[in-house]
DNA sequence: TCCGCCATGTAAGTTGTTACATGATTAG
DNA sequence: CTAATCATGTAACAACTTACATGGCGGA
């Protein structure tokens, strides 16, 4: 399970089940979730694996709390996944699948309309990624070129998610251009003309 | 389960289980994968359900073989389903989890052979897809642009396997670079000249 | 005859979701 | 006092994977 290996590795610093629900809802859903239903049962067996420690700690405001940390072992097997080399899972993508069903209803307009939805959702995904680049870059002066390690490689994931959205965003409107040439081929300057596309929401490139 | 829909959607043309696994792995693969293990209940299911029906058909070679095709209500189920807009579901990948805590190992080195590896991963699902196109562009004269509907959709399907397939080896490519970069500031001009990098295998980009 | 492909299925286990249950503390 | 947030958990279900079981048929 990478979960269990997630969990490892965000336990380079102690933490309970709760606040690695936040890390997962803030910092890392962009390419990894979990519910706490899981998070809470997965960090028990971890721990009866002797792959993590647990203490209770009284807190200040609200319950008690158990806070976790990785033992020896529990980083030797992290450091073991790491090296193992990447996994790389087929990626199940039900819009897609949409898409190329979307000739059973025989309207283009629908075509256009989940492809407008799409390159919305993208769009606001990628806003929020930049978003999170910029508070990076405004609050640490070393960023991006001095960084420390695990920064930098923080920010390689982050860039992957950008290069990815933005792609994405790409596409979407590609096809919406594609399929507006193909429902109306003739008019294709007068509706450039009297529409200013949403694509002029411009997304400009990705640089460090 | 988008399974059962995807399968209404590919029961356009009537096929069996053991067909419907061949198409998956021909050709909807880079958007859904699904086994023979998984096929099989679920097409039961649906059939209990009205939503397909199934004839015995004596086959030349091999065993008996159970063709399925959607009902009148099957085809209502996958048009309900089109209409309801996107399902952006989010995106589990490990290896960008992975890359997240590499730091752990504290070695730049493994970072480069993570993303090398990637990198050659994703290219060569690149070069699948392309070769998928290519075929079709040669096979059929009415390519790209007199194609009809359905093909014009599987298309734009196509599309968006090769934005994001070309955006992840972009991105590869960028990481390395930096890693490199990182590893060595000062001596990037004459590692540039002694290796020609594997990021010389330019991925021209995608057109219509 | 044996191997590979055709063809359908079951069983057991993993991973993940949604819904439910419980209770402490604190800010308004 | 009461609502929100903190905090931990269980139960039931859904989706998917891997391994196993069975057998026909055709070509080398």
């Amino acid at each position: 399970m990478s979960l269990e290996y997630i969990l490892l590795g965000l336990l380079g610093e102690p933490a309970s089940g709760y606040d690695l629900k936040k890390i997962f809802d803030t910092e890392v859903g962009y390419f990894w979730a979990a519910e706490l239903s899981q998070i809470y049962p997965t960090l028990k067996r971890l721990e009866k694996q002797h792959l993590l420690r647990s203490h209770h700690a009284a807190a200040k405001r609200g319950p008690r709390r158990i806070v976790y940390e990785t033992t020896a072992a529990g980083n030797r097997a992290l450091r073991v996944w790491l090296q193992a080399g990447p996994e790389v899972g087929d990626e199940r993508q039900a819009f897609v699948a949409k898409l190329y069903f979307m000739p059973a209803l025989d309207d283009l307009g629908a075509t256009l309309r989940l492809l407008s939805a799409l390159r919305q959702r993208f769009a606001t995904r990628l806003e929020a990624l930049r978003s999170l680049e910029k508070l990076w870059e405004e609050s640490d002066p070393r960023y991006p070129n001095e960084l420390p390690t695990a920064e930098f490689h923080k920010l390689l994931a982050l860039r992957k998610g950008l290069f990815s959205l933005q792609a994405h965003v790409e596409w979407a409107d590609d096809s919406i251009r594609l399929v507006r040439q193909r429902a109306d081929p003739a008019g294709v300057d007068r509706k450039a003309k009297a529409k200013p596309e949403k694509s002029d929401q411009r997304t400009a490139k990705v640089r460090v």
